[in-house]
DNA sequence: TCGATCCTGTAG
DNA sequence: CTACAGGATCGA
């Protein structure tokens, strides 16, 4: 389920676990779900980051782990490994009994093992994250500037900004009023820097929702959720105009916007 | 830039 | 049964 306030959530769910105790063991069902995991085996777990869609598990011996969840990936810490449901595709045995599982039905999610010196060249495609300093409206302006793709695949597109996916793209476009498939090049600068804005107005509300969800476990975090005013919403009301949301197909993928407000 | 691919589950 | 799913990559 994870777009960048989800990954967040999960990694600072993962941070709650800490400290972790050594990798005692490890397993996998499939040969592609993970690379390497065997040799996290006696290294500690030392730290829980993310990067753009990725989450990255600091192991001492100067190695990461790379999370990736893809569409329906979780990682969760549960205190048996013997308890792992049947829907956990890898784990890590840690030496407290407990175990950072990767629970995923589609089983896209993947796990790499890397030196840390492959970091760099790793994530290199990876544009800026939306909350650095780095991105700027005049980033985005110059980004939008070198790109023949249509509002909503370059926003999605990791290498431009990191971490918005189809539901906060499209979000983020019916805030900003942009037609999801206008040219991003042919953007006035003043459209481009309301889509920086609002960029991270809707990043951080959804981060505010995933962490409050997590705050109550129990479910009872409806209240809370994210206000989303398009996307899964095909014929029903803009919340704006009251027209209906209307869907159509980018890149394979599915693209709810307003046809009235979005022009 | 489209379509297929990786996978499984669920809604219609 | 088909369509589609909050991702990303690959080849035509």
């Amino acid at each position: 389920m994870p777009e960048l306030p989800e990954v967040e959530s999960v990694v600072v769910r993962l941070r709650d676990a800490a400290p972790w105790a050594k990798i005692a063991a490890c397993g996998q069902f499939r040969p592609t779900t993970a690379r390497g995991l065997k040799r996290t085996v006696g290294r500690a777990v030392e730290a829980a980051e993310r990067r753009g869609k990725n989450i990255i598990l600091r192991l001492s011996g100067e190695a990461f782990l790379r999370i990736h969840l893809k569409m329906t990936g979780g990682l969760h810490v549960i205190p048996d490994a013997k308890l792992r449901k049947s829907t956990v595709r890898a784990w890590l045995t840690l030496d407290d009994g407990r175990a950072i599982v990767l629970n995923d039905p589609r089983a896209l999610g993947r796990i790499s093992f890397h030196h840390a010196k492959e970091e760099r060249s790793l994530f290199a495609d990876l544009g800026p994250e939306p909350f650095s300093e780095e991105f700027t409206p005049e980033y985005l302006i110059a980004a939008a500037k070198r790109t023949s793709k249509p509002a909503k695949i370059f926003l999605m597109d990791q290498r431009a900004v990191a971490g918005l996916g189809n539901i906060y793209a499209a979000e983020a476009l019916f805030h900003a009023r942009i037609h999801p498939a206008a040219p991003a090049r042919q953007l006035s600068a003043k459209k481009l820097a309301v889509l920086h804005r609002v960029i991270r107005d809707v990043l951080e509300l959804a981060l505010r929702s995933a962490s409050a969800a997590y705050e109550d476990p129990g479910g009872f975090a409806e209240a809370e959720d994210f206000p989303v005013a398009v996307y899964g919403r095909e014929g029903e009301p803009c919340p704006r105009c009251a027209a209906r949301v209307r869907r159509v197909a980018q890149g394979g993928r599915s693209t709810y916007y307003c046809p009235k407000c979005q022009k």
